[in-house]
RNA sequence: GGGCGAUUAGCUCAGUGGUAGAGCAAUUCGUUUACACCGAAAAGGUCGGGGGUUCGAAUCCCUCAUCGCCCACCA
């Protein structure tokens, strides 16, 4: 056996320990176990982009995901996690476009096939980077079946579910409103968008007999609708369909009056005019009363020649010239300068959206939500914490139809097929074709592919099931569908949890996942986000390189509760982990120097028997996803019992080779946890099989009570020397007599842990001390002064008003508990009460000897 | 506008009706069969404010305030 150094030193042992679970094989599942009918524990990872780097929220959820893995694991079950990784379309978009740019070309002057295949090679040199900052820290997943959302088999999913979906009737094309951002050239669905306040004058102008205000004044050259509210009393005398004659920008228009309910009366005048093709509230009531729509703003976001003057101008240099024309033509009214409206942003680059009527793809959501928000009714799905379950169901209710092509390169292009020159056009209607393989020559001509790409999140949603071969039915997919929980964050949880199950009702007939576990975001300590920007990013490789890899995940967990929606992250948690880990290090060096002997104590079955019950209540949490609690009993029970009371008993008696059993316990307990220092320590110990593969097996839980009354006097007794020492200014390195009325438990092991001396017979000289297990201890030191006893008398006085306080309120609890609460509770609260007693009158006894 | 969560010791947080807790920091003491990344002791809180229910509230209810997040988006 080799010596432990004084320290553990992740670095030493964490790539060694890394290299021999890969290739033990440990982390592909048992398939024998499968064949013997063994019901699977399986977790997706949530792909992370292919261009992103491991930070703190990977790290949370990355650990939550492998100390449920390791468990189910260790518990027998055939487990399987699966990684892999996001092709990332828009980011990576924008980085090859940059690069292009860089070089002084652009993507359409190399083509599509150069430019896919500078995307390529991009993902080859970047692909595994955050997938090898998963295995820094100690992510248990078989890396044998790593996908990737643009591998072949992948893609064909896709094509596969776009025809499925078509040939149902849930995909069809359609002039709708999309969210158009002109920086990226491409649509952004609704769940992508950002809203930020701000300021913007409110113009209010004269249009024809009405008030209409407006923060956009360069959308309202084509305006010839006013709408206003059927119920508005001021506005009764106009009719659906009147017309009137208005001076406006460009000249007079007619102006024809429409009433729709969707607006709101107490804003402005309550009449507005509407821009359809720019606006979705306004295309919505075009579309509900049939009305013309016209395009005003080009997809550069300038504006068409219907403008007249002002066409080929930006919104923004427009706008203020706008205004003024009208100023001039008489017919602003008003400018409210205070006004605050929200723009809607980009998620990704965040350019200002700008709605366009377009014919695009779209998904029809009203048959597939349907079945959705059963599964998250009945709890086929369930979600922790459940308060999200009924926000889930609630915007499945109200979902939109989902608009799934984007206007960029890099992604999965559409299995869309047009004949050549009609896509785009007047004359779509019958002209393509959707299938997976191009269709071959036709009397027709030759076709060509739609330029667009899927949304990313329509790629995503077939993770669960794409990755293990579907639609072929492969052995994967029966094993291992559905699979047992999804762990995630909250603000994903429309826009890809959603869409997983109903793609996975749709395509596979069962729900995806059982379990939703929702994380709390990471944030910075202050409360801020995490973000390199405002300095208050934290690098998870930068924890792991100071702290270790096992107190980085142990120090997150300690802190972590699913009930909570954030944490704030306090770098402090690892490093009091790291001094954790060394504690446990340290635990195993000192074992390491006891020499064997066979007795036993009681103290060895206190032990045991803490170990069995810690055992139990850490898989009943394990089971509840009580991560966090389990790992705070777990550092409670080994440094409080264990090493600080335990292990001072063991170095004087007891049985080591008992000490040893309930260490090894407790590296299986700690294990999920953190998995290097207890591989090691395992090693160490002599098992020449792996900790990873151990079994989740312990000693049944039974109570003893006289054991822990023992342990209980015990540890009282020696607290109250420790006590009385310091309060009578006894020096630590002399020894004291003590006298006590009944028995103590361990005597030889607390004379050595106390410094003290036990003598038969009580003598004059000595000093009563009370006890907080009941009853007073005598002691006799040469120290003892007259200004100690003095000090400690008034220390008595405090813990007897303390004592006094809660003998009160105990008495109380009884008188008003009498009649009401169950005798069994009575009796405890009696008991209590009894025990309080007795401890203040040997308070009072021991003052009173004191002052003899 | 609608909703969710948080508010407990200096900091980060446990604590779902019955004697207010942990870790870290700060204080004092201490090298003893591993660990000073340690041990021991002592200190620190009218549980955000107000009201209510109850014999009894950090805990249940109402209300207000502050912070954070999500959803919707109204000219």
């Amino acid at each position: 056996m080799t010596e432990l150094s004084a320290q553990y030193s992740p670095k030493d042992h964490e790539g060694d320990i890394y290299k021999k679970w890969d290739a033990s094989g440990a982390f592909q599942p048992n398939e024998e176990l499968v064949k013997q009918g063994k019901k699977p524990f399986v977790v997706m990872l949530p792909p992370p982009n292919i261009t992103g780097v491991l930070h703190m929220g990977h790290a949370l959820q990355d650990t939550i995901m492998d100390i449920l893995v390791r468990w189910h694991r260790m518990k027998g079950e055939p487990t399987l996690w699966m990684p892999g990784m996001d092709h990332a379309a828009l980011p990576t978009n924008k980085i090859i476009i940059d690069q292009l740019y860089a070089e002084g070309t652009t993507k359409e002057e190399i083509g599509r096939d150069e430019f896919i295949k500078r995307t390529q090679q991009w993902y080859e040199k970047t692909g595994p980077l955050i997938l090898n900052q998963m295995k820094r820290l100690g992510a248990s997943c078989d890396w044998t079946r790593t996908r990737f959302t643009m591998d072949t088999k992948y893609v064909h999913a896709v094509n596969e579910t776009f025809l499925a979906y078509y040939k149902k009737g849930y995909i069809y094309r359609g002039a709708r409103i999309v969210n158009w951002d002109p920086k990226t050239q491409t649509t952004v669905s609704d769940l992508e968008i950002d809203y930020k306040k701000e300021k913007t004058p409110l113009y209010t102008f004269q249009y024809g007999p009405f008030e209409i205000s407006t923060s956009r004044p360069e959308t309202k050259f084509g305006d010839k609708y006013v709408v206003m509210h059927p119920d508005d009393a001021r506005y009764a005398h106009y009719k659906e369909g009147d017309t009137f004659q208005a001076p406006w920008i460009n000249g007079e228009v007619t102006a024809t009056v429409i009433k729709d309910d969707s607006l709101d009366m107490n804003f402005g005048t309550g009449v507005m005019t509407i821009t359809p093709w720019h606006d979705i509230t306004d295309f919505e009531i075009a579309q509900k009363h049939n009305l013309d729509m016209e395009q005003i703003i080009d997809f550069n976001g300038k504006l068409l020649p219907i403008a007249g003057e002002f066409a080929g101008m930006t919104l923004t240099e427009a706008r203020p010239k706008i205004a003024e024309k009208l100023e001039k033509m008489g017919l602003l009214i008003s400018v409210d300068k205070k006004y605050e409206h929200n723009v809607a942003l980009n998620d990704r680059g965040k350019g200002v959206i700008e709605p366009q009527v377009m014919r695009q793809w779209f998904v029809d959501m009203s048959k597939l939500k349907e079945e959705t928000i059963q599964v998250a009714k009945n709890n086929k799905v369930r979600f922790i914490p459940d308060r999200w379950k009924e926000h889930f169901i609630d915007w499945m209710e109200n979902v939109h139809d989902w608009n799934i092509n984007r206007q960029i390169w890099l992604g999965h292009r559409l299995p869309v097929w047009w004949k050549k020159g009609t896509h785009g056009t007047d004359h779509e209607e019958g002209n393509f074709i959707v299938s997976v393989d191009p269709p071959t020559g036709g009397p027709e001509g030759e076709y060509e592919q739609d330029p667009d790409t899927l949304d990313t999140w329509f790629s995503s949603a077939l993770w669960p099931f794409a990755t293990l071969g579907w639609p072929e039915e492969t052995a994967d997919l029966k094993q291992y569908y559905p699979t047992s929980v999804l762990v995630t964050a909250r603000e994903i949880l429309y826009l890809w949890v959603a869409r997983m199950i109903f793609s996975g009702l749709e395509l596979v007939r069962d729900v995806p996942f059982r379990d939703v576990l929702i994380h709390p975001v990471v944030l910075a300590k202050n409360g801020q986000r995490m973000s390199k920007s405002l300095g208050t990013g934290v690098d998870p490789l930068d924890l792991i390189e100071a702290h270790g890899a096992d107190a980085t995940r142990f120090g997150l967990m300690h802190q972590m509760s699913f009930d909570m929606q954030q944490m704030k992250f306090d770098p402090e948690a690892i490093k009091a982990a790291q001094n954790f880990a060394n504690k446990l290090w340290n635990i195993a060096r000192f074992l390491d120097t006891l020499e064997d002997r066979s007795e036993e104590s009681i103290a060895d079955s206190w032990i045991q028997q803490e170990c069995a019950r810690v055992a139990k209540e850490v898989t009943t949490l394990l089971g509840e996803y009580k991560i966090g609690e389990a790992a705070r009993l777990l550092q409670d029970f080994i440094w409080s019992d264990f090493a600080d009371w335990y292990v001072e008993i063991v170095k004087r008696e007891g049985s080591p080779k008992i000490a040893r059993a309930v260490f090894a316990n407790i590296l299986k307990l700690l294990h999920p946890f953190m998995p290097f220092i207890t591989e090691v320590l395992w090693q160490h110990i002599g098992n020449n099989d792996l900790l990873i593969r151990s079994s989740w097996e312990f000693e049944k839980y039974t109570e003893h009570k006289d054991v822990n009354e023992k342990i209980y006097v015990f540890q009282s007794v020696v607290a109250a020397l420790r006590s009385a020492r310091i309060l009578f200014g006894i020096n630590m390195a002399s020894t004291v007599q003590i006298y006590a009325e009944y028995s103590l438990p361990m005597q030889k092991t607390l004379e050595s842990l106390a410094k003290v001396q036990v003598v038969a017979e009580k003598k004059d000289s000595m000093r009563s001390y009370p006890v907080s297990s009941g009853g007073v201890i005598w002691l006799f030191s040469d120290e003892i002064t007259e200004e100690s006893i003095a000090h400690g008398q008034a220390k008595l006085d405090v813990r007897a008003a303390k004592i006094q306080a809660t003998i009160r309120s105990l008495e109380n609890i009884i008188s008003t508990m009498q009649s009401k609460a169950p005798e069994e509770k009575l009796q405890e609260k009696k008991q209590q009460l009894s025990d309080m007693q007795q401890q203040l009158k040997d308070i009072q006894d021991s003052r009173a000897l004191l002052v003899l």
